[in-house]
RNA sequence: GCCGGAGUGGCGGAAUGGCAGACGCGCAGGAUUCAAAAUCCUGUCGAGAUUACACUCGGUGAGGGUUCAAGUCCCUCCUCCGGCACCA
């Protein structure tokens, strides 16, 4: 019996096959010419207008796939199939961010080589990711370890290397055109080489860094979270070291600027703009007195400058030896080495305890020419602004809360609205931040704050005294890690302190095999002990050191979107013709936790690459989605020690690759966080055995007599091009989870019906592959085809087919439903009207009363107003 | 503290300002079966009322408002989730 039961395991099996030998979803590059026609499935896919929908670069683990990522996957893989079928050229690719630590911590314990530990973590990615039946070009995959693909990230880096930024343009160049000012030239070739360094896009630089003892690394800002590292959560010191940095903060602008156009969600976009951190104010300087050098600092409220009753110095800044009177030496020293042995942590630390040390010293307010004493605190950072700041304690609540508990003067420049403010503003006792009207401050007493900005900025510039000023919060990006398991920096340290940069002839700089991975604890990454590959004789015969530091993970995730356009040309980065046809990434599907780190960073890529001229689009990635999080089904996080996670492989194991993808949609919208559930799981197979059933018969495995070469009664057909009209308007608009529901209703229909239309199977079968492809693709044979259903036409609807004929409208009175009539849905709002009047249970409602309006939403309802 | 997002049956969730709870899960009853699984059918927001159907009232975190009509728009508040957190 049960011979032509719903077999998925031999079904998936064998059509996931069937893809991979006849490379059914190989992609071909188009042109120019092609790129912008009308979609049309009757064309040869080359001369198909281009669709690129990108899943984010997993990072094979040993863990392997686990549920969250076939979400995303499912999404952009449905949305690829049906672009497919509507007549797009589609390239959907997969690729592997190996690089990383996992693999090389794997190594220092065990000794075994990474590679061999990616290699092996990779292959059981694409398996599981193959066993889910995405439809990948195979051929395009890229690894970001093959020395064939960081050739070319050690390619971008040297673009960045050779490269400065001309702010007049706001535009990378190449260095060679970089303009040397008259003074560096008189002082010889060495003043001219520092000063050629100094610009490079890509640079070193001996400043504090965030230290990581437990990983043996350093970290950019982006990856310390509170004070600890964001993998593993392992404290974090600063600690001076020599590192390469790339210059992000030249293209601040640029980023911001780029955000508009882009559609993502609001809210990813909002914390890229908090991360880049804008605000416009003003420097100012202050005199110090009784000495001859100047205090600058920078404000966002110029026109508090009539409160400042003191100033605040960052424990680092330059000035604060200078201007230290004796008495004060020792107690500013002390300060200063409590603060430096601070960790981030501490210095951010919650309770946010205001610290400080008065170092003696005056400075006089230019407005008003009065002494106010100059503080060293550490809640002034040396990296922002000037490193120095005018403290308004009536109106900034960090300066409130440091002159309250040193007793500093409050002075109040700022009359908010309500009066009952006012008056504990007046007090000294609340502080207020926000606009209001300018008090005790001279000339501008009684500006209305944006007002004041504006003059006294004016004002400022016509005395010299400052300057309207942008600062932002982002910093350079911090470039090198001190780990193995990266890219080497094609960078030679020559023995005269010359930094000689690798021809791009000489590229890939092949990461040497060693024998021990571990960090050396010190600071020095493990490369040093590769002395072979270290040391470098030079042509001119002097000796050079290799650079030891190796790329972070991020370098290889930047750009391989654009890999994938060519991903095996060894010339070239990529073929401009191909960059032209395929960019830009018209949807991009992954996880929101790389709202700003790998999406800054690539727009941050792509931006040099668009300015050099290799890239045709100024941003990547036209639209984002961010799928939600998947939790357990206890509601909670799934992890290892709550035993809540879902592996994936069992659930397709036990439930097969349709059902599960089925599944991850059908959970709810794609955006949301929500928990799993193994019934849901079962629920959607069931689903799936009932598509089956209806056209299959289990004993012998053909189809059913049931379905015959019919013509489909009315509602058949009605419901049909509902589905096909919802699917397809569901499929555009990323509503997954109600275009199954949809499905559903279509499939509890036709299971009614004596006599099941193939025509209506054929089109119901072909919206379903792009959700569940392999049982589809199984059914389509059955219903006599030879080939793939993966470049069939999708459905088309008639919307006049889908109208129902028939339509029940509720009749409400003053709002509450009285009764229910159905009427035939081209019936005009009189005929309706009347109609609804005539109800008997309407009349009584109305009790005798004449309706003052009457209120006919066509196909809805009536509302009648008495 | 600040900035986002979200609160709808027992559960996941659905609803261009127009019949709240589509679809699925679970549950209950029934059919089929020697029996079970599978499958199919019926019911399933709450309260009231009825032999039964019909019926009545209430209901989308809380409170107010706009509107003929509010889950949806506006205001105030509460809770949960995510992010940022001395950036002057």
């Amino acid at each position: 019996m049960d011979k032509g039961a719903y077999d998925f395991t031999k079904i998936e099996a064998k059509w996931q096959k069937y893809w991979l030998n006849n490379k059914t979803f190989g992609t071909p590059d188009g042109t120019d010419a092609t790129r912008n026609r009308k979609p049309d499935p009757a064309l040869p896919l080359a001369q198909r207008p281009k669709y690129y929908v990108l899943d984010m670069f997993p990072y094979p683990s040993g863990a392997g796939l686990h549920v969250g990522h076939p979400e995303g996957y499912t999404a952009s893989d449905i949305v690829a199939r049906y672009k497919r079928m509507v007549g797009y050229n589609v390239l959907h690719p997969i690729g592997w961010d190996a690089f990383g630590l996992p693999a090389e911590q794997y190594a220092v314990q065990t000794g075994t080589h990474p590679a061999a530990t990616t290699q092996k973590n990779i292959d059981n990615m694409r398996r599981q990711i193959q066993s889910l039946g995405f439809s990948y070009d195979w051929d395009r995959q890229v690894d970001t370890t093959d020395p064939n693909y960081y050739k070319w990230t050690q390619w971008i880096f040297l673009k960045f290397y050779n490269s400065w930024f001309d702010e007049k343009l706001q535009k990378a160049r190449p260095i060679e055109e970089l303009p040397i000012p008259d003074e560096i030239k008189a002082q010889g070739q060495k003043a001219i080489q520092k000063y050629i360094g100094e610009n490079r896009l890509a640079y070193e630089s001996e400043a504090p860094v965030n230290w990581c003892p437990a990983l043996g690394t350093v970290l950019a800002n982006e990856e310390v979270v509170g004070g600890v590292s964001e993998r593993g959560g392992h404290p974090v010191v600063r600690k001076p070291m020599r590192q390469w940095m790339l210059r992000i903060t030249k293209f601040a602008q640029r980023l911001l600027d780029g955000l508009d156009k882009l559609d993502w969600s609001e809210s990813i976009k909002k914390l890229q703009l908090d991360w880049i951190g804008k605000s416009v104010g003003a420097e100012v300087d202050f005199e110090v007195a009784g000495h001859n050098s100047k205090l600058r600092v920078f404000t966002t409220r110029p026109d508090t400058l009539f409160g400042a009753t003191y100033m605040v110095m960052s424990p680092e800044h330059a000035l604060v030896d200078k201007i230290t009177t004796p008495e004060y030496k020792q107690a500013v020293k002390d300060y200063q080495e409590k603060a430096a042995r601070k960790s981030d942590l501490d210095r951010t630390d919650l309770a946010k305890d205001k610290t400080g040390q008065f170092t003696g010293a005056y400075a006089i307010n230019p407005v008003n020419d009065t002494n106010i004493p100059i503080w060293i605190s550490d809640y002034v950072l040396i990296s922002y602004g000037t490193g120095a700041i005018m403290a308004v304690p009536a109106h900034d609540d960090r300066d409130f809360a440091f002159a309250t508990k040193f007793n500093l003067p409050i002075i109040q420049v700022v009359q908010p609205g309500d009066p009952n403010d006012a008056e504990l503003v007046k007090q000294g006792k609340l502080c207020f931040a926000g606009d209001g009207i300018a008090v005790n401050s001279g000339q501008f007493t009684g500006l209305p704050t944006p007002e004041f900005k504006k003059k006294i900025s004016a004002w400022l510039e016509e005395k010299k005294l400052g300057k309207e000023t942008v600062n932002f919060k982002l910093r350079d990006w911090l470039f090198s890690r001190q780990r193995y398991w990266g890219e080497p920096f094609p960078i030679l340290h020559a023995e005269d302190g010359r930094t000689i940069a690798l021809k791009e002839t000489d590229l890939p700089l092949v990461l040497p095999a060693v024998e021990d991975f571990k960090p050396t604890g010190t600071g020095e990454p493990p490369l040093a002990k590769a002395a072979d590959w270290v040391n470098v004789k030079l042509p001119n015969g002097t000796k050079a050191k290799r650079e030891t530091n190796t790329m972070p993970q991020w370098a290889g995730s930047c750009w391989y979107y654009l890999r994938y356009m060519d991903a095996k040309n060894p010339g070239v980065i990529f073929d401009p013709k191909k960059e032209n046809y395929w960019m830009p990434v018209d949807l991009y599907i992954g996880g929101a936790e790389h709202a700003v780190l790998h999406l800054l960073y690539s727009r941050f890529w792509h931006k040099l690459l668009y300015d050099l001229g290799y890239v045709s689009t100024k941003e990547p990635f036209q639209k984002l989605i961010n799928q939600g999080m998947i939790l357990g089904e206890d509601n909670q996080k799934m992890s290892k020690s709550r035993g809540n996670v879902i592996n994936p492989d069992k659930v397709i194991a036990d439930y097969g690759a349709d059902s599960m993808r089925l599944y991850e949609m059908f959970m709810g919208p794609l955006e949301a966080t929500k928990p799993w559930s193994m019934q849901g799981v079962e629920g959607v197979s069931r689903f799936l055995g009932k598509v089956w059933r209806m056209m299959i018969d289990l004993e012998t495995g053909e189809l059913l007599r049931a379905v015959q070469d019919a013509k489909p009664d009315e509602e058949t057909l009605r419901i049909l091009h509902q589905t096909i009209m919802k699917v397809t308007g569901d499929i555009e608009s990323f509503g997954f989870n109600t275009a199954i529901s949809q499905m559903m209703i279509c499939v509890n229909h036709l299971s009614k019906c004596d006599v099941r239309p193939k025509s209506v199977l054929e089109q119901f079968v072909l919206i379903l592959s792009a959700f569940a492809p392999h049982i589809c693709e199984e059914l389509w044979e059955k219903l006599g085809h030879n080939k793939t259903l993966a470049y069939e036409p999708w459905p088309k609807f008639d919307s006049e087919l889908a109208k129902e004929k028939k339509v029940e409208i509720a009749v409400q009175v003053l709002g509450k439903i009285k009764d229910k009539i159905v009427v035939s849905a081209d019936a005009t709002e009189a005929e309706i009207e009347k109609i609804a009047l005539a109800s008997e249970k309407v009349q009584t409602a109305l009790a005798g009363k004449t309706p003052k309006k009457v209120i006919v939403i066509k196909d809805r309802l009536v509302n009648i107003v008495v």
